[in-house]
DNA sequence: AGTGAGGCCTGAAAGC
DNA sequence: TGCTTTCAGGCCTCAC
């Protein structure tokens, strides 16, 4: 569910209100996500301070003065609920976990349950498994046209597919996968072998504009995804493409009659939306 | 090495 | 109205 903007909209709210909190509870109500929550993730989290937070791809770090780091990912489905620390909260269904702080409550809300919470010493959070193949950051200043044509070389698969790959760019999911190619004016279809330098700019420039505005109107809300304080994102509402699939694009100036339209494709399992006039 | 399918789960929406 | 099928912001593993 949630992409870089979404995850990105969590950590700012998350660090208004728990940085240099101190956690005095942890309650877990189920432990069983996508991996199991550790035995002793109480224990690691409990009686300690929040020094850090950071995001890292779709993961929310959130770094103890313990020496230890928690590594958090909200799957599809996963939501972060923030309530202020004198209020009498019931559990929701779904809330698997709840983190009462002097300054906050953080529930972790997630009906699919495909996220992911542990921890890790903080000095060897780079190599953690669960970070050692993530590539770049779009907004790293490495992430640039040379980067990408280097990473696309000799590359077969369709540049769409390529965009999801979390080893080649950190946190582009499946609505900004699109999203990013329309802006760029790249066919999802294109192979990545066949993407030229002029191409990478454009996509460059696409996916750090895309982004960008996304965080600026805090993310997407489809189905799952609200922002901490319950409020919904506005970026769906300036989706060009993704799930419009019959609609006219944005830029289209085409007749109505003529029948160009948003085309909906599936490319490596996932749906696919696209302007075959816009993009080529 | 790289790709496609399947699996993990639940729930909303669409189809019948 | 209800039952069934399809699909969903992710990502890992397993066959080919």
């Amino acid at each position: 569910m949630p992409e870089l903007p979404e995850v990105e909209t969590i950590k700012e709210a998350l660090k208004k209100v728990a940085d240099g909190a101190f956690v005095y509870s942890v309650d877990i109500y189920n432990r069983n996500l996508r991996e199991n929550i550790p035995d002793n993730f109480e224990h690691i989290v409990r009686n300690h301070i929040i020094i850090n937070i950071y995001r890292r791809a779709k993961y929310i770090v959130l770094v103890l003065d313990s020496g230890f780091s928690l590594i958090w990912h909200l799957g599809m489905s996963g939501r972060i609920k923030i309530l202020d620390s004198n209020v009498s909260y019931i559990p929701e269904k779904h809330d698997h976990v709840i983190i009462k702080t002097d300054k906050s409550v953080i529930v972790y809300n997630d009906a699919r349950r495909f996220g992911l919470l542990t921890y890790v010493k903080t000095t060897d959070i780079a190599s953690h498994r669960l970070f050692a193949h993530i590539g770049i950051d779009p907004f790293s200043e490495d992430f640039s046209p040379s980067y990408l044509i280097q990473m696309f070389e000799n590359k077969k698969t369709f540049v769409k597919v390529a965009l999801l790959d979390q080893s080649i760019i950190a946190g582009i999911g499946n609505i900004y996968a699109s999203e990013a190619l329309y802006e760029a004016k790249i066919s999802p279809l294109r192979l990545c072998k066949d993407i030229s330098f002029n191409d990478a700019e454009r996509l460059v420039t696409a996916i750090k504009n895309t982004l960008s505005r996304a965080i600026a109107a805090g993310g997407s809300t489809l189905k799952d995804y609200k922002k901490p304080d319950g409020s919904m994102g506005y970026f769906q509402f300036q989706h060009c493409v993704y799930g419009k699939e019959g609609k006219q694009c944005p830029a289209c100036t085409c007749d109505r009659m003529s029948g160009c339209k948003v085309k909906k494709i599936v490319l490596g399992g996932r749906s696919t939306f696209y302007c075959p006039r816009i993009q080529k």
